[in-house]
DNA sequence: TGTTAGCACTCCAAAAGAGTGAGTGCTAAA
DNA sequence: TTTAGCACTCACTCTTTTGGAGTGCTAACA
């Protein structure tokens, strides 16, 4: 069990380390007005901490640096739960003012600004599929055998696929097609869209369109649409502006990893509510070991559909971190829950 | 006027460089299988080339490096219009093969494709609203008053903005209202919408619409719809695999200028035909002044309608990349041409 | 007259050495 | 239990040394 004082030193330490990111020494923490003890004494409750594992030297004679254990009690037992600051708060106001005309927009800007507030990456991503359901088919004509199909959610997201028209079907009977569509597939669940198109939908069409085996193909090239997950970045490259980050190739490597949209979900894949701190080698991907990645969880009529986060060194600004990404995931909550 | 062994030991310096990237020395040359003179007879021929600005020297007993001014006249002379190697021609025909459903995503596969196989960092411009009309306006309520807008041009594309509906018109007004404007504005070039909004349809709509002000004000909000170019990146970070970005700080500098869209239009705003090549200090901005770019045009109907670039080193492998950009921007105009 | 061998010279880069300072652990006294 | 004191460690920085790749110039050669 950890003193009053261990307990202290500890949160000291790990503050003035990630602020100036250097190893903290036993005279710098006994230099502060609050501190009342010599270095020597600080040594050795330094000594003590790095032997439980809190703290680790990067050399024999250097200062002390957190250790990922040590991260980890910061985040879980030192934390207390910061206010955001105004000049935080008036961002993330702005930025929910503003009226963003598009869906995609608004988690485009929040990406963004997320990233500026704290020159980490930002990752959000969109609103499942499980929870969405569709709004509205249309197909309209280009020209020629070309068309787009559109697709509107209830979350008001808006996918569409170029297609082209089946040469044997009358464009009377397509216009059929569409509407048998929208009657029967408004509201369902977009995971569950092809499921139901299979198991009701060829008979009405048996019933209603003559050429109805290549009507069926065409649905089924229409559905070939991917609803995986939107992923919105932002400040991709805030790293280059972390110290520890200073070698070309660990960048290099991190960023790759970013790219994968596999990596992605792997990260963000555990969607639990509320707030969850991923610290260094708790992280299941290995790129990302010397990262810390914060995850915060948006809901549409109570349950979650997705995923804010933020991914920086393992030194990290938790606490104002945590307040932000806790205050823009209820916003985004509220905003979904209002509008739809 | 260089003489024809000047050309030639210039050349073979050049793309030495490009390949290695290490200043090129006397002996190297001297050393190839195709070279018949001594390393002092070269030392004489560069001493030459550096006098008449196209090489240079890193200090004074380093090899010698090409100058932009060696860049422009390699650009410019020698270099053979080369044929793509085969490997390059399958995966641009894999890509063009491949039936990429929506528009955007032929960007963006564009994008990426091209910056994997030069590892530089692609910029694509796609389609401006100039020469593309629309096609198609469409309303989808949400329920509420939220409705989304979509637009569909000529060239595929699709655009869509929230809007909230105003209370004071009744639903089959607004259904009239959406109808007035697919009569009247279909095939209208994007740029002159507003205008012709604002020209000929108030006059429409006070003939047919009871509240006229406020369904003004609506369309007007509907239409205030950015059609600004879209850009799309790929291999943003490529940079990063480039030994002169070893460099955090340069990477940082470069990538921030990325970010913003206007330096992107100042660097890809001229739209000449056929394929421009802008070195070093040659460029516009500040930030790429180290780089080169290349950019090349695609057209719809015989004009300009977008560019494809790659930004890399000065050092960069102009014979293939050249090549590369040539092939894709005509298929990118093939393509449109076919489909729409 | 153009080409080449030879040599002195230059300069970078990597290695080796010396000095500095921040930090530690340990001991002994308060 | 706390603290002062001291020897010791190790990363950094600054210099110095050394090796090698490259140059320019000169003189000899075909």
């Amino acid at each position: 069990m950890l003193s009053e004082r261990q307990l202290f030193i500890l949160q000291v330490l790990i503050d003035d380390y990630i602020q100036h990111v250097e190893p903290v020494g036993s005279r710098t923490i006994s230099k502060r007005e609050d501190v009342h003890f010599s270095s020597a004494t600080i040594r050795n409750e330094l000594a003590d901490l790095e032997d439980m594992g809190y703290l680790e030297k990067t050399h024999t004679s250097s200062g002390r640096v957190p250790s990922e254990k040590g991260y980890r009690f910061y985040v879980d037992h030192l934390l207390s739960p910061t206010i955001l600051s105004t000049a935080d708060i008036y961002n993330i106001q702005e930025l929910f003012n503003e009226k963003l005309a598009e869906t995609e927009r608004i988690f485009e800007q929040s990406a963004k600004i997320l990233s500026e507030l704290t020159n980490y990456t930002s990752i959000i991503l969109g609103p499942e599929a499980l929870e969405t359901t569709l709004k509205h088919i249309q197909l309209i004509p280009l020209g020629g055998q070309q068309a787009v199909a559109i697709f509107v959610t209830s979350t008001g997201q808006v996918e569409n696929r170029h297609v082209t028209l089946p040469g044997g079907i009358a464009p009377e009977e397509i216009e059929a097609l569409v509407n048998i569509l929208n009657e029967n597939l408004t509201g369902v669940p977009l995971a569950e869209l092809h499921q139901k198109i299979r198991d009701e939908l060829n008979l009405v069409f048996r019933k209603h369109i003559n050429n109805h085996q290549q009507a069926s193909m065409f649905i089924d090239d229409i559905f070939k649409w991917s609803n995986k997950d939107k992923i919105f970045f932002g400040g991709k490259t805030k790293m280059l502006y972390q110290p520890e980050f200073r070698d070309v190739e660990k960048v290099r490597i991190l960023l790759d990893a970013l790219e994968e949209k596999t990596v992605i979900e792997q990260l963000l894949s555990a969607n639990n509510e509320g707030i969850t701190v991923t610290i260094g080698q708790e992280n299941q991907v290995e790129a990302v070991r010397n990262c810390s990645l914060i995850k915060a969880s948006y809901s549409f009529h109570g349950k979650h559909i997705g995923t804010i986060s933020l991914i920086g060194p393992t030194r990290m600004e938790y606490k104002r971190v945590i307040g932000l990404l806790d205050t823009i995931s209820k916003e985004f909550t509220n905003l979904f829950n209002a509008r739809y």
